[in-house]
DNA sequence: GGGTTTAATCTTCACAGGCA
DNA sequence: TGCCTGTGAAGATTAAACCC
């Protein structure tokens, strides 16, 4: 609290920043049912104060063309190091490059992904980004690293005042958010209607097709990279316009260091974008094998008597119960694999880990998911089931009556 | 039009029962 | 025995009806 920035900290910061991490551990993006009970004017109001409070370590270090929002441009941080008009490049890359340059001081930490963390941390206190960030690195093998952030963190001069945060990873695919930047500040495309909803199989809480840590990861890592390149890029090409047209000063101009940490980021986004190719075409290679397994078995029209039991449930009918192949079962097609999962595991002993849809650690129960066995918290896993249910019946009721009828 | 009451619906928890 | 599913209960939320 008595950190330099601590004053212009609102006092509900961590419960008003929309993304930050709760308590529970969950992680940023994944709203829990409780954020998405509140009220219209409360998340109003909390996006209005999370607008004032303190910035993320992406906004702070790597996203300087934030001016959009309000506070000033002179006032950002990472602003405050590019080269202004008539200011000589040899003060700036003392502060955007520390670690490019000679120094008669000692020199801070190698400006490795993540290693300026402690730095951040000794005035901002645990930040948001921690917890996100230390996942991220678990996945992430040190030969992965990115190779610097561009520009180096930990460069806040005394009396600058932060940007409002950022939501600090893309918003979440599965949660369209009002509040979430758009495609234009994250540099993320813009998901289609279509292709949102498709990914929104179960209304935006649910229904995961692979793992959503290293995918979102490897996005993490992508907007990471690209934005310290940007920042490179930017940074330059303001030096640039800054000679009128005539030749760029020597000193004004990238050095060969840079260029390199430039093309290892550039590296990054590749093996992070083949990274993300890789999980997709696993996905739907598994997706794949799933409809296969479904289309052996023989099907055999249910009766009427025993099609229409709990809640239209087929499943519950005697022929098929528990027969999770069966294209009548209410998972259809899509968890036919994971429910054979299921089977697989059976009599082995899941230890309990977090929902996959809130993220929670503890529930009275664990539920089935489109994930597999025990990878929903009680209420995400009825939620589920529900709108599976009523999926099913909503086929039901737009599936063609038999001729005989 | 605004406030209050009531009913319907939704969400979550915890338990019971069936299955392998 | 462990796991999965369904159900009742309780609380919260929303919508409709009613009254002033």
């Amino acid at each position: 609290p008595n950190g330099p920035y601590q004053s212009q900290q609102p006092a509900s910061f961590s419960s008003s920043y929309p993304h930050s991490a709760p308590a529970t551990g969950m992680p940023i993006g994944m709203p829990s049912p409780i954020e998405a009970r509140r009220t219209s004017d409360e998340s109003e109001s909390t996006h209005r104060r999370s607008q004032h409070s303190l910035p993320s370590l992406q906004e702070v270090f790597l996203n300087p063309s934030s001016e959009t929002r309000d506070s000033p441009r002179s006032l950002h941080p990472s602003h405050s190091s590019y080269p202004r008009p008539g200011e000589p490049l040899s003060s700036f890359p003392t502060s955007i490059r520390p670690t490019l340059s000679a120094r008669t001081t000692a020199p801070p930490p190698l400006p490795i992904y993540g290693a300026h963390q402690p730095a951040t941390q000794a005035y901002m206190g645990r930040d948001r980004d921690t917890d996100f960030r230390q996942a991220a690195e678990q996945h992430m093998p040190s030969s992965q690293h990115p190779p610097a952030l561009w520009p180096p963190s930990g460069q806040r001069p005394a009396g600058q005042l932060p940007l409002p945060s950022l939501p600090r990873q893309p918003a979440s695919p599965r949660q369209p958010n009002s509040a979430a930047p758009s495609p234009l500040e994250t540099g993320r495309p813009p998901i289609h209607p279509d292709e949102d909803s498709a990914r929104n199989k179960y209304e935006g809480t649910l229904g995961r097709p692979f793992d959503a840590y290293p995918y979102l990861d490897a996005l993490n890592k992508i907007a990471l990279s690209s934005r310290i390149i940007f920042n490179f890029a930017e940074a330059f090409d303001v030096a640039a316009r800054e000679q009128n047209g005539g030749a760029p000063l020597p000193s004004r101009l990238p050095n060969e260091t840079e260029i390199t940490v430039m093309m290892d980021n550039a590296s990054n986004i590749r093996q992070c974008l083949n990274d993300v190719k890789s999980m997709i075409q696993h996905n739907r290679m598994h997706n794949e094998r799933a409809r296969d397994m479904v289309r052996e078995p023989v099907v055999r029209k249910p009766l009427e008597d025993e099609d229409v039991h709990m809640y239209n449930d087929p499943s519950k009918a005697p022929q098929q119960q528990h027969h999770p192949h069966h294209p009548h079962h209410p998972l259809g097609h899509q968890s036919a694999y994971t429910l054979a999962e299921v089977k697989k595991r059976r009599g082995r002993a899941a230890p309990p880990g977090r929902c996959h849809s809130c993220n929670r650690v503890d529930t009275p129960e664990w539920r089935r998911g489109p994930d597999g066995a025990r990878t929903l918290c009680n209420a995400c896993g009825l939620h589920y089931a529900k709108l599976e249910r009523k999926r099913q019946s909503e086929q039901r009721s737009i599936r063609p009556k038999p001729v005989h009828e």
